[in-house]
DNA sequence: CGCCGTGTTGACTATTCTCAACCCAGGTGG
DNA sequence: CCACCTGGGTTGAGAATAGTCAACACGGCG
């Protein structure tokens, strides 16, 4: 089994045979975890960078009266919170959504791998853009887009980064969310949830059943949901910077 | 006039003499802009840091339809690109709310920041930290709360920050922002807004007219907001890194 | 003076939520 | 092996929240 960040990092740069062994030995401390476990809770001080290696995981956030708000799914070869170790406390939770394996890279690793390998080091730094700007648009998603538009941009979304990992098969991908957490992922009710899904059905674009999505026309999909793939900047954009060299630090 | 981010950074660590000197100087290439300017548009190849030295910003994202998201408020001492560089393009906009000053740090300064000033760096690192968790924050706010909640969230937000830079007199301080920007902000209509502020002002927690925007009970107004400051991580928690070292990287 | 950008209001509409009931499939225990 | 239980998913009816449109008010500025 390929080391499924080995594959996300390439999406954005060439690593070296060397780099790709440091990323396998970081990764050698496995936890395995059932579905909808906590990985690390709100409150708590992180100790190690967690990547994900198997499963599906999510960052969500409980307001005091119940509500809760994801805020990024996680696939295959994302580490959850490589940026958050220099809190003090986490002010956010993760947790499977999957039955899931999980490396635990402790900090001092990660630290190692920065000071030693600048090409992951840059890959890792791109990475994080990508999540940021993943977020922004979760925020134009949940502010600008109706229910409709907003359902078929996450699961374009969420298409697309799987697609990038090779998780896909063909136009379908397993998607192992129930409509509840779409909704607590889209600021929507679970009842909304479940009639733009038969919105989305009755006018082919997809269908989400069990944990098995098809989409049946990507182009219409994207149409319907102004999604543009642009921000999740999967061009290969660091093969330029490979070429003039890229960051110093 | 003290260098504004100096004082946000020392919200942090406490940054030596020779640290503040080498920021002064990093910003000395200043641009002037009216209201209502791209600093920096979508699609621009990112040339330089902005860092905001006087006046309000905000970073948005347009959809083809119009529709605009704003996804991210700047006072001064914000930078508000710092880490877009290795990127090849803009995914979004920043744009200035009031007449600003910028100072445009090239990359090769920062870098050299980063290299030669290890607290600056940790703060940098906390600060873009805390511009994540901002974010974050915005999705729960859009995701989850009513416009009411949403209105006041926003708006506590905004103080807190204001106060953290010393921009603030008393519980008041200045926000020129129109209440269609606020509308930008918030998925709401300006005719929604409107009527959101005058609920507020009903119940005593808030003024707001013309620029001026005054808090009369920011006790009242958390509560109504579910407000909970943790995420802005005000609590100068670099002090404790700064005992044990903090980071190697 | 008149114009324009912003704020305000009313009437009406659309979207989304809530609540409550029911269905269905898979897993468990008797 | 079957009955039951439980966690999703689905449906309908009615209510609440937020949007749209159109008109008007107000103030600063050319």
């Amino acid at each position: 089994m390929l080391n499924p960040v080995i594959r996300k990092l390439e999406n954005f740069t060439k690593l070296s045979d060397d780099d790709k062994l440091a990323l396998d030995q970081a990764a050698r401390q496995v936890r395995v975890y059932g579905s909808r476990e906590d990985i690390i809770s709100e409150g708590d001080r992180p100790e190690a960078v967690n990547l994900l290696l198997e499963g599906y995981a999510c960052r969500y956030k409980q307001l005091e009266d119940g509500r809760r708000q994801i805020m990024a799914y996680f696939v295959p070869g994302d580490m959850c919170d490589i940026n958050v170790f220099i809190l003090r406390q986490m002010d956010h939770s993760i947790a499977t959504l999957s039955p899931a394996t999980v490396a635990q890279i402790p900090h001092d690793t990660i630290l190692d791998l920065i000071a030693q390998h600048p090409r992951i080091t840059q890959a890792l730094w791109w990475s994080t853009l990508v999540d940021e700007a993943t977020l922004r648009e979760w925020v134009v998603n949940v502010g600008q887009r109706s229910a409709y538009e907003r359902m078929a941009h996450l699961l374009c979304e969420l298409f697309f980064r799987l697609r990038a990992v090779g998780l896909t098969n063909g136009n379908s991908c397993i998607l192992p969310v129930t409509q509840s957490e779409l909704g607590d992922t889209l600021g929507l009710s679970t009842v909304h949830v479940n009639r733009t899904l038969q919105d989305l059905r009755r006018d082919r674009l997809l269908e989400l059943k069990g944990k098995h999505l098809s989409i049946l026309d990507l182009n219409a999909l994207q149409e319907a949901a102004l999604f543009n793939p642009n921000y999740l900047h999967l061009e290969h954009e660091g093969e330029a910077l490979n070429a003039n060299n890229g960051m110093r630090a």
